[in-house]
DNA sequence: AATATGACCAACCGCACAGCA
DNA sequence: CTGCTGTGCGGTTGGTCATAT
């Protein structure tokens, strides 16, 4: 026996709201408030679930809403705070005056996602692609070593194959990372290619982490330097020309400066263990109450105004911890 | 010109939690 | 303490439009 439907589903309208009804309802909270979501439909004349009215009101109709496309400064907010927050939309789009938690949630799985992706940054760890293959590598045993090519390619394959389908590839970009172009006539990859260019990603994975000798910087094998060098480059490589943010990779993961959104994009692993306690700490309060979840975790206000100003933390040093 | 594919975003769904009787 | 109700939240779906083939 499930949970009693919040309304009843055969006598409700759904999808589309037309412009009459938003009209409807606008009016209607204007006079009356949005005290009881269930009575709002039934008051308001409208044939729509209680939640469904709520949903259109939070996510559209308020009139303290922004319409349009998100500022590069909020979508900065956005990156610092998802590295921070993960997917607490509710909580990141507190921090952005006139945006939903479902506009955020929107930009960021349909723009923002790709755009780290495009840059050779993980989004989920807001890492760069190469320190995760350096974290992975330098956890396993030198025998182990040999499947960290699979293991990686596993984990990026999505992001490499939306690259290399979606972006081009020019011949001397592939061999600068150790690839053998994959059409040198046809820059777009064809989705027959897929597989063997997988094949090849996961050779010159494999040669990167084995031959470190055939690496542009020729040092002994440091799984630090072969993954700053061998996936940067490739990283670099692949990184989008076309999508607005023109940052090397090289210098995010070597040198860690630039723009704020270079900043706070690629906090990547420069981090203290000091500053990751204390971002720890900032998520568990004095009492032991648990900050990383729960229903405080979902007050943003709470969050925010609080003592423990996450936003005085700089930005480079802000990391979140591995999922 | 027709069709396929992808991007975007509004809306829905189910779960979790708080408040109340 | 328990069960019910209302609300908030994050994940997912599906429709529409644009672009590519």
């Amino acid at each position: 026996m499930g949970r009693i439907p919040c309304c009843e589903k055969d006598n409700v309208k759904r999808g589309q709201w037309t412009p009459e009804e938003d009209h409807k309802l606008s009016s209607y909270i204007a006079q009356h408030g949005t005290r009881n979501w269930r009575l709002i439909p039934k008051h308001a004349g409208l044939q729509r679930c209680g939640k469904s009215c709520r949903l259109r009101w939070t996510n559209y109709l308020r009139p303290d809403l922004k319409h349009g496309q998100f500022s590069d400064a909020e979508e900065q907010t956005i990156v610092t705070l998802h590295s921070v927050l993960g997917n607490r939309w509710s909580v990141i789009a507190a921090q952005l005056p006139g945006r939903t938690d479902n506009d955020v949630k929107n930009h960021w799985n349909t723009k923002l996602k790709k755009k780290l992706s495009g840059m050779g940054i993980d989004p989920v760890t807001h890492k760069p692609f190469s320190h995760l293959i350096t974290e992975i590598a330098t956890t396993l045993a030198p025998p182990q070593v040999p499947h960290l090519a699979e293991a990686a390619l596993g984990c990026f394959k999505d992001e490499m194959l939306h690259l290399l389908t979606k972006k081009r590839i020019g011949s001397y970009q592939m061999q600068q990372i150790g690839l053998t172009p994959v059409n040198t006539a046809a820059t777009h990859v064809k989705h027959e290619d897929r597989d063997e260019t997988i094949e090849k990603i996961k050779y010159g994975i494999s040669r990167a982490i084995k031959d470190p000798e055939t690496s542009p910087t020729n040092k002994p094998w440091d799984p630090v330097v072969a993954g700053s060098a061998n996936f940067a480059g490739s990283c670099n490589a692949f990184a989008a020309p076309d999508s607005g943010f023109h940052y090397g990779l090289s210098s995010l993961v070597n040198e860690g400066n630039g723009s704020a959104w270079n900043q706070s994009m690629c906090p990547g692993s420069s981090a203290t263990g000091d500053r990751q306690c204390q971002l720890d700490e900032k998520l568990e309060d004095e009492n032991g109450q648990d900050w990383k979840g729960g229903k405080e975790m979902r007050d943003g206000a709470t969050l925010f105004n609080s003592d423990c100003v996450l936003w005085d933390l700089p930005s480079e040093e802000l990391m979140s911890p591995m999922v």
